[in-house]
DNA sequence: TCCAGTTAAATCGTGCACGATTATTTAGTA
DNA sequence: TACTAAATAATCGTGCACGATTTAACTGGA
């Protein structure tokens, strides 16, 4: 890409404030991308009751059940304090089951019910459409994708909050 | 547990692999980067005593104050729903001031006062100590800031929420 | 056997976010 | 004037998110 005036090829003191912003306005700009790119979800998510961290929930369970409270956490990268709750909102609405590990109480196991199951039909159009909504083209779509993936694995490592197991 | 399939592991066969599934990870990606990233706001900002939104809304009202709520939450993408108890706290720690607008009654107009103002002296070098966080380099993150920024743009113009499937 | 130490989930308190509704004020119009 | 319509915040209900704490269960030794 044009870089435009790169000379700061380390954190320069003097290039600060035409650097310093950046940050602010990046952070912002995934602040609020973040939050539209939910509430585009929305439409596509409310004729099948989820909302947008319920359906990341619901994926990782097609992907693989069932899984631990722990694994769902690691796998989206919440807490149980948030999924608890997530989960039995979930279980309420018929759409998995929570039951203790026999084999370790301590561990709770979630899997999709059949109803649960079923869903996974009616949300395999759910990608298509969110793609059809989002303003980039495909080349920027995988770009971004890419660098975010580069950027949350970057900041992963320096996030003291979360432990790295392993 | 009769478990007669382990692994239910239907992953994605071709047809979906491709590009469907560009949006779910590209989606999960910036879900996720914005979660870390309020998270790596989090220690520098709990010294001034700010949560990350209540950081976006001083920035704002330092760039232009006395600002009403609407235009606040125009300017951050946030509806006064979010905005009043928001604001509220703000002014409960001393950093706001709120009164209507003696010329038209139904507007409220919001200020830093002189604690607010000072704050923002202290709030100088969360810029950089932020960015030195960041896992990608000066040119990547332009990149991505204007990447977003078009992608955000994008985003505000399909959203009314008047879903019309014609 | 007992007991520290660890792990896993749930719980508590605070704060953000949005859809929908309500109350008040202002502006426009018959 | 009176009466509707629009604008502006505030409020209500639900749900997400996290730090900190609590409770229960497993683990590995004395």
């Amino acid at each position: 890409m044009t870089a435009e005036t790169t000379t700061t090829s380390t954190h320069a003191p003097a290039q600060f404030s035409g650097v310093a912003k950046l940050d602010q306005q990046l952070c912002f700009a995934l602040y609020s991308a973040s939050g539209l790119m939910t509430r585009l979800y929305r439409p596509l998510l409310d004729p099948l009751g989820l909302t947008y961290p319920q359906y990341l929930a619901m994926l990782a369970l097609w992907e693989r059940s069932p899984s631990t409270v722990g694994e769902l956490g690691e796998a989206l990268g919440l807490d149980s304090a948030t999924l608890t709750p997530l989960l039995k909102r979930l279980e309420a609405g018929g759409l998995v089951t929570r039951r203790r590990d026999p084999a370790d109480e301590r561990r709770v196991l979630v899997e999709p019910t059949a109803k649960g199951q079923a869903l996974r039909e009616q949300a395999r159009s759910v990608p298509a459409a969110m793609l059809c909504n989002l303003p980039l083209d495909v080349d920027e779509l995988k770009y971004l994708h890419h660098t975010l993936t580069r950027f949350v694995s970057g900041l992963r490592k320096a996030d003291p909050g979360t432990a790295s197991p392993s």
